[in-house]
DNA sequence: CGGAGCCCCTGTAAGC
DNA sequence: TGCTTACAGGGGCTCC
């Protein structure tokens, strides 16, 4: 799912293409992804002009001549240069030389225009490549399961499901842990594990764990360098104990019941 | 304030 | 083999 390298990875991908350029012509077909009057937003695009295109957390921001328009790719979607059509595009633009599609078989994905900042963009919470390690202590007096804090978006932007397990499991945290209980010298771990693995990550393209690709089409490699997402049952590449799955705030979570502590 | 539970959706995988 | 059910999950929502 894409979480905040894969955006990242996407952005890279789409700006050089779009920036600069002219919507001629857009249309939709999903009423979940682009809820409203689709035809209406169709029109707000045609003719403008995409000035800029950027990451913030998992939503990715064109800002236009006129508005801005927002995407955030849920669990599956995907925004490419070049696509077949068929019945999970939900988005196409034409652009004055060139085409985007929007893909997106569950739907969970948004796509939104707003005369000004987008109000969903302005909940989140800071940049985890660029908070620092003080303002990422404060933020951790919370009264929470340290899984269910890093998921939450208003804490850091960007982090999600695949993330928290590896940064959790580098940092040697339990997932159950809490937050506020945290010692300093484990904030500071914890901190630098998040920075690590985003920005590794971010190297390494993403991690394509069922069908993400880039605006390209390529994939992404980081599911490589997985330690425990989705490795419930294997060896724990530190002491061997078997990865356990459980579920946390309804997500499935990975951990090594050894290496991790509460 | 925090968390449990549910919902949106559909491809895939597991179970019978 | 073929059908049915469970599961995957980002984020928003209600209710306690």
């Amino acid at each position: 799912m894409p979480e905040l390298p894969e955006v990242e990875t996407v952005v890279r991908s789409v700006a050089p293409h779009l920036v600069g350029r002219r919507i001629v012509s857009a249309s939709f077909t999903s009423r979940f992804v682009t809820p409203g009057s689709r035809a209406r937003l169709a029109g707000r695009l045609v003719g403008r002009r995409i000035e800029s295109v950027r990451r913030r957390g998992k939503f990715i921001i064109m800002a236009l001549d006129q508005g801005t328009l927002t995407v955030h790719l849920g669990m599956t979607g995907k925004l490419l240069l070049a696509s077949e059509r068929d019945q999970h595009t939900h988005g196409v633009f034409t652009l004055e030389d060139g085409m985007l599609y929007y893909h997106d078989p569950r739907q969970f994905g948004r796509i939104e225009w707003s005369a000004g900042s987008p109000p969903r963009v302005a909940r989140l919470g800071p940049e985890p490549l660029e908070i620092s390690f003080e303002d990422f202590r404060a933020r951790l007096r919370r009264k929470t399961r340290m899984k269910s804090l890093l998921l939450n978006q208003t804490f850091l932007a960007g982090v999600g499901n695949i993330y928290a397990d590896e940064s959790l499991f580098a940092a040697g945290i339990h997932p159950l842990a809490m937050a506020q209980r945290l010692t300093r010298g484990r904030a500071e771990k914890l901190h630098q594990a998040i920075r690590g693995i985003l920005a590794h990550a971010i190297e390494l393209g993403g991690s394509s764990i069922s069908d993400y690709v880039n605006a390209q089409g390529e994939r992404g490699w980081f599911q490589m360098e997985h330690r425990v997402y989705g490795r419930e049952g294997e060896p724990c590449a530190n002491c061997g104990t078997p990865i356990r799955k459980i579920l946390v705030a309804q997500r499935g979570t990975h951990f090594c019941p050894r290496c991790q502590k509460k």
